[in-house]
DNA sequence: CGGCTGATTGAATCAGATCAACTGCTGTGG
DNA sequence: CCACAGCAGTTGATCTGATTCAATCAGCCG
């Protein structure tokens, strides 16, 4: 069955027993959303949480102003807005699809009876919030005590780690980058010219070339 | 036995099976530090995590250039490491104890045992993570949209709720509430004495009273 | 009474935001 | 097939919140 394929694509269930898969099957949704399409907003009623299967989805929070923080980008395999079934059923930032998407909707209540039934699962589950806490402290520590430039250059030696190479491509428009990193369009176009200038990295549209990791890590450790 | 005092006074076992409390209280042991004493730093290999019986623990990230970021300070009662549990093992950020504390301290080896006995435990737990999570993206949206004056509003209208009253005491020095709302020292000296002139609060030495909730809560939201 | 730590104030500086203009690309419709 | 609307990105000029550097002050303890 198709569900049943889709739901063992998530990474979060990766390894679990398949009898739990089949359980998790008759309980999921799919659903189709298109590029730009709010999945859900800041604050609203959460009754369970979702998994990407094809496409893209940014995770966000924003201010009246209009200015926006992103917090997470997630693509196929990955599951968002657990959060929400565990602690007091709300949503804490915005989902919207970057590109059209197909995901997977588990409700929270029948995904709670699973997790009791399985230790194993909750496990899995424990790891992945551990995960994304690790995640935020540096999201922090960056925000509050690094610069855009060190910022930019620890975010370019991890794509560079996920890819396997020095030359990658930008995952997603500048402009959504800029508001990943804690800054504006402007700031990050200013200081994607210096690092250019400065030889640290080559630049051509959306695609980026590393050309002095060593320097980017000492930027990155925060020794600019 | 004072030790199952202490894991039941533990907030994350509020209401477990008292069995499964005699069985952590048969795992657990108690670390006495001074003040001042580091508990575990950044990177550091973690076998377990600690919870507080009495005294204050602060948890913080610093860079080289000495400045730091208080990610939280764990009073009586609270658990703090547990992420190192389930994720490779590395506390992510420094504890020190801010005045003579007494700590339990849970091996990781056999609390797991113990979340696999207890489907509830496991729960618990998730719940307290998901906590943590939406406290870190409340912490990632006043860091990268808000002003130090709105995040000090916000703090001073969240004290004000936990003491249920208008008047009340800092519960750390000045120069650490500055590194928790990631700025320093000297900065929130000039947005405390603004917040006076304009008649937002009043204050006598560690004594915040609150004398225009509506304003501080208008400036919270950002619209200062 | 020193001496330490935390807190406050002032002046100078800076990173980044803001405001505004312009470029270049892409897709659409005449 | 071209014209143009619309959006992403870049660049320049300016402004400002916050940091930095430096000095002083207050309280507390041995």
């Amino acid at each position: 069955m198709e569900l049943l394929r889709d739901v063992a694509a998530t990474s979060l269930f990766r390894d679990i027993d398949p009898k739990d898969l089949t359980r998790l099957a008759n309980i999921v949704s799919t659903k189709q959303v298109e590029k730009g399409q709010i999945i859900f907003s800041t604050g609203e009623a959460a009754h369970g949480f979702y998994s990407v299967i094809t496409g893209k989805v940014r995770i966000f929070r924003a201010v009246p102003s209009g200015k926006e923080h992103v917090l997470h980008v997630f693509g196929p395999g990955e599951a968002f807005a657990e959060v929400a079934v565990f602690k007091d059923m709300r949503f804490p930032a915005t989902a919207q699809a970057m590109e059209a998407s197909k995901l997977l909707y588990f409700p929270a209540v029948e995904f709670k009876r699973a997790l009791a039934a399985d230790p194993q699962l909750s496990l899995r589950l424990l790891a992945l919030l551990s995960e994304r806490l690790k995640f935020f402290v540096k999201k922090i520590e960056d925000l509050s005590l690094k610069e855009v430039p060190s910022r930019l250059a620890g975010h370019f030696l991890v794509l560079a780690g996920s890819h396997n190479a020095d030359t990658f491509r930008l995952d997603m428009p500048k402009s959504q980058l800029a508001a990943y990193l804690g800054t504006l369009p402007e700031t990050l176009s200013r200081t994607l010219r210096d690092m250019q200038n400065k030889g640290l990295i080559a630049m051509d549209g959306a695609e980026i070339t590393i050309q002095d990791a060593a320097a980017l890590e000492a930027l990155a450790r925060g020794e600019g």
